[in-house]
DNA sequence: TGTACATCAGTGAACGCGCGTTCACTGATGTAC
DNA sequence: TGTACATCAGTGAACGCGCGTTCACTGATGTAC
């Protein structure tokens, strides 16, 4: 075999990492295989010693990319308090910073809307990233019983993509800071209000 | 001039509301001038006649959809007492016919991401009829001042855009019905706990 | 009222271009002896 | 340890195709007389 034996793994990963970029920077169809191949320093006729076909590496750096979300939140809210936990994701989350770096941030806003429309392979490998989201989300809810806590990481989730789908339209004008300030505070209110001992923390504004 | 007066006219908006339809499916970039205009009983070599480009076409196609989803709200809302507006809106909104038929449904979870990537002219023309949206959903926020109204309206519009974008990429599985029934309850939860009087009425589910 | 002409919405062939994919080839490295 | 061969990641030209756009033309209608 030529290059040594995790060359190829290597390049690989390389070619994934530098699309799941690209591609929530541009959409699931805003960049072509050539391009992404040059992305990592090599060219295009390369790309199906890799993959299948673009499909393929769609699927793969989509998975890649919710993967390094779920990784991100995971280390955010390991250096926080439990009950800071949710607050910490959420504010990074509907942040100007993600808003406006879509192609390190979350693959719900960028690229859902067009995943949803991809063949069925696609779409399955997509909704099982998003149940691991909503899993994960669902361990910082905090104190709800399992079950009413899952509800309460979809509707958060729902809102927090949704808002910063929003805030992506509106640009980058007032409105745009509006709905994320409106999108945070709901999320957290929406937690705060939960039934069981709330803490006497009240939230920002109402 | 060939045609009744207001022939071309007539055309021009069969192309449009036809347009609106199959992009809203589609997606953005999902469909050719060509399909475009056998949708609309034509043939593509006619299309410059009354776009200046394909791009043109979207955004007009984009306000007719944002339009006729505002006329739909306010029919909507018309036929209920002020108090259930709101709940009447959501309740259509997120429903798996909505999720079912994005052609005829809201264009932000459809196109919100493509749209936000379009140049600075395609963009601006979204944000104003997002910017129209939000003012018409403060309308239908209860017994809040104006301010407190239109933060509320935004989250909802969020938490709606969010939960739609979620239950598509999710296909119409369990998942897919368990995300339209939490955006649901956490709206209308919102709402119903904001100070003033509250309804008599209880939340269908915890 | 009837006829000749001008208009222009719509037709369909053609354009240049970029795309995803294929393929014959290369050459650095691993392996066999 | 050194040499000959096999492998295969990567190259770059080429493919067929569909796209947005252009253009010469058509023919039904409105308008001028």
């Amino acid at each position: 075999m030529r290059y040594s034996r995790e060359h190829k793994q290597e390049t690989h990963d390389r070619i994934v990492k530098k699309a799941s970029v690209r591609l929530r920077e541009k959409g699931a169809h805003g960049i072509g295989v050539a391009d992404l191949m040059k992305e990592a320093g090599l060219t295009h006729g390369g790309f199906y010693a890799h993959f299948d076909s673009r499909e393929a590496l769609v699927i793969e750096a989509f998975a890649y990319a919710m993967d390094r979300s779920m990784e991100h939140w995971r280390k955010q809210s390991d250096q926080v308090a439990p009950e800071k936990q949710l607050t910490q994701i959420v504010e990074t989350y509907l942040s100007t910073l993600h808003r406006d770096n879509p192609g390190h941030g979350c693959s719900i806003p960028a690229l859902g809307a067009e995943i949803a429309r991809e063949s069925p392979k696609t779409r399955k490998a997509f909704a099982g990233k998003l149940d691991e989201m909503v899993e994960m989300m669902t361990d910082f809810i905090p104190n709800l019983p399992r079950k009413a806590a899952r509800k309460q990481a979809i509707a958060t989730l729902a809102t927090m993509a949704g808002a910063m789908l929003l805030a992506r339209i509106a640009g980058s004008s007032e409105l745009s800071d509006e709905v994320l300030k409106a999108g945070k505070d709901s999320v957290l209110e929406g937690v705060k209000r939960e039934p069981v001992k709330v803490a006497p923390k009240k939230p920002k504004q109402v």
